[in-house]
DNA sequence: CTTCGTTTGCCCACTTTTCCCCACGTTTTA
DNA sequence: TAAAACGTGGGGAAAAGTGGGCAAACGAAG
């Protein structure tokens, strides 16, 4: 089963090359696609994780759907990592996620995502537990 | 899969010349469709993704839908792209789209569209993320 | 019919960006 | 402890975008 998880800290070198972990490479395989999520940050999916997200999206009308076309397509790219695991990150993606040098990967299962170090350990401090108690309550876990 | 995605930021010469990417070049091939959209932005098709729009349009009959036709088939032409991947923008199609100087090229799926920079920078700002949002969680996404 | 001026298409050249490869130091593995 | 793998940095080659020039084609005016 492939699964992302686990969290890597990185640093985006002066050419906007980030490395991908070793161990997510091997789920992804060759090139897989980076896109972007309506929080400051980005996401990495397999092609298979991909068409399911994408075909969703794409079987909508334009007459509802076009500003989340919009959104969505201008800041996707299919990534082909060098021969050392490093993706470009192209400066608008950069921009939206506010990454400077440090940037933490961290897996959520069906996909990984991208964070600036500084908002991902904010968003750690800031985690309410408690309404995280009750979600598991209503869900039965 | 042929997916037209990321966005490109050229600029339109004193000949109304505009490059069209690289990347969309091999999806679109020798020659394409450009036309406009009712937004102030003009659309790249390929002649396959056109047929299947146009034949939507040209199926329906005069009685509801001349203007529709009226707008469209008169603002749409088969771009040949010089050597260097350039296509010469015609007055007309360039006024609707408002460009000048400044144009992005962005990728939104099955199409391609082209927007003065201004427009696109000025609609990239309005965005309503709340409403996007809210679509998304309808897909479950 | 000729001439002039504009437009159109083709080609060349420059600049910037992108891509690909090699090398170094640290960490993990056997 | 040696070897392999991994993350990081940088240089050189190739490609892409941009601008300008030249000649053929076209149309208007003389």
């Amino acid at each position: 089963m492939e699964l992302f998880c686990r969290e890597y800290r990185y640093s985006l070198d002066a050419k906007n090359r980030l490395a991908i972990p070793a161990k997510y490479r091997e789920i992804l395989g060759e090139t897989f696609i980076i896109t972007r999520k309506l929080d400051p940050c980005l996401a990495i999916y397999t092609h298979e994780e991909w068409q399911k997200y994408s075909d969703k999206i794409k079987a909508l009308p334009d007459s509802v759907a076009m500003e989340l076309k919009e959104f969505i397509f201008p800041k996707t790219l299919v990534a082909e990592p060098d021969s050392q695991g490093r993706v470009i990150i192209p400066g608008d993606l950069k921009d939206h996620a506010q990454l400077d040098k440090n940037a933490v990967i961290i897996g959520v299962g069906d996909h990984a995502q991208i964070w600036s170090e500084a908002l991902w350990e904010e968003r750690e401090k800031k985690r309410d537990l408690a309404s995280l108690r009750e979600l598991m309550r209503q869900l039965g876990l």
